[in-house]
RNA sequence: GUGGAUAUAGCUCAGGUGGUUAGAGCACCAGAUUGUGGCUCUGGGGGCCGUGGGUUCGAGUCCCAUUAUCCACCCCA
């Protein structure tokens, strides 16, 4: 226990580490380019939050929070989703008095008690938008744009956008009402989830993925079918704006997203051949939620994608990643005073800009030489009592093997080249 | 939370029906080269065989529990 990390969780170690550096680095530079800047919320909140904002029926709230109680007795929970911490800071700092929308970005982990496999993890890196103060079907699009472009940036092609309207609450209300008709007959015939879901929220019973579910609902009322003529208008200039800009997409009716916040607009991006955990990102719009936090009506329209399983999807899909920068140059030196004249030369050129090494164990100059190669080093200064005598050192090319005399006072210039 | 599979060196894996000092490849270290990497050759260091208990004269091997990983369900990113 003592020498393993807890269960669902991860050392993102340095062969792994500038994987995530990539991806988070690209999603920054996008979110520069469409104008979000960034938001950095706790890494634990008040319970409630999550609580009021996520929906008590949620599977988020009723089984997979980490909620514990600090010494004050105050209950708090470890960052289940992005969204509603956004959405306190938005009410706690008065957003809604500066110049709309608000833009903000994130990029944190989140925690949530699951049974952890391939692409699930307890703590996960998510990296996320939200867009606040706007009703504009371009909002929608545009998060929905930054999406697909973070994605098609970082060389994946292997997904698709699945998108659906889940309607306001007024519509939803009568889409509940007819649910509960249709499929009053077979609510026995229903799995024990659906027949809960039923009263709470009969919405997600579209949703089961139990095949004994699908059959029976294969016929029952979709959301789609009783949005309002405002939610339907919504939705029609957000897929309008979707193809005018070359957004490939898919409609699924069925498409209900497990949080309570959604209106409007809800979306997914699925990964194909990345196991059963396929969802590389999802959002919505989510128009009541600044209220329910406690602010003033405010729209806002959002989303969440899980950076693990995107490098899940690049491995897949056989994108390359930039490897980190090669060592520009690794001094060699042999004996104590090379070594001390070494080492100061190191902090010199680092001082100029260069990334410099030097061996700390006292190896010999062949072992030197190896461990330079593996450092990937492009160049090694050679420095013996030799050289140090004549003022110069020897600069070996490391994939040429050409070695050449250099004077030390001349060593920054040439190794600029 | 449910069902199934797996757990041997840093990594990938061998170790018929229980039987002496648990092996290989890669990786690591050193030597062949008294001051020159990559290739080659030689040698070396490394393993509470996931953990705990049980059966047995004897367990890496069989049984139970536990933890972790993987797959599916559920849900999500």
């Amino acid at each position: 226990m003592l020498t393993t990390s807890p269960r669902g969780t991860q050392d993102i170690l340095p062969g792994q580490s500038y994987k995530f550096q990539y991806v988070e680095d690209t999603f920054r530079d996008l979110c520069r380019r469409f104008g979000y800047q960034e938001i950095r919320t706790p890494v634990f909140e008040h319970t409630e939050l999550f609580q009021r904002g996520v929906g008590e029926a949620t599977d988020i709230v009723q089984k997979e929070m980490y909620t514990f109680s600090d010494r004050s007795n105050r209950s708090l929970t470890l960052k289940a989703e992005g969204t509603a911490p956004a959405a306190r800071a938005f009410v706690e700092h008065n957003m809604q008095a500066l110049t709309q929308p608000i833009k903000l970005f994130y990029i944190t982990p989140v925690f949530r008690y699951e049974r952890p496999q391939a692409g699930r993890y307890r703590q996960h890196e998510q990296c996320g938008v939200e867009l606040f103060g706007t009703l504009s079907p371009q909002g929608d699009a545009e998060v929905i744009i930054l999406a697909d472009s973070f994605y098609r940036q970082l060389g994946l092609s292997h997904y698709e956008l699945f998108i659906n309207s889940v309607g306001c609450p007024t519509c939803r209300a009568t889409h509940g009402e007819a649910l509960r008709q249709a499929l009053g007959e077979v609510l026995t015939d229903l799995c024990t989830d659906c027949r809960a879901r039923y009263d709470r929220n009969p919405m997600r019973i579209l949703d089961c993925k139990n095949e004994r579910c699908q059959e029976l609902t294969v016929n029952a009322p979709t959301v789609r079918a009783h949005l309002c003529p405002e939610c339907e208008g919504h939705y029609a200039q957000v897929k309008q704006t979707l193809s005018d800009s070359s957004i490939s997409y898919k409609e699924n009716p069925r498409l209900v997203r497990g949080l309570d916040y959604y209106t409007h607009t809800a979306f997914e991006f699925i990964s194909t051949g990345i196991g059963a955990q396929s969802a590389i990102g999802g959002g919505g719009r989510y128009n009541g939620l600044i209220e329910t936090v406690g602010g003033q009506p405010t729209p806002g329209v959002g989303f969440g994608l899980g950076v693990e399983r995107i490098l899940l999807a690049i491995e897949m899909e056989g994108v390359k990643i930039p490897e980190p920068q090669p060592l520009d140059v690794f001094v060699a030196a042999l004996g104590a005073t090379a070594s001390q004249a070494g080492f100061s030369l190191v902090q010199k050129l680092r001082r100029a800009g260069l990334s410099a090494e030097k061996d700390l164990l006292d190896r010999s100059l062949k072992a030197q030489l190896k461990f330079a190669g593996k450092l990937n080093a492009k160049r090694v200064i050679i420095l013996g009592e030799d050289e140090l005598t004549r003022g110069i050192a020897a600069v070996k090319d490391m994939a040429s093997g050409e070695q050449q005399e250099i004077a030390l006072a001349d060593l920054e210039q040439a190794l600029r080249k």
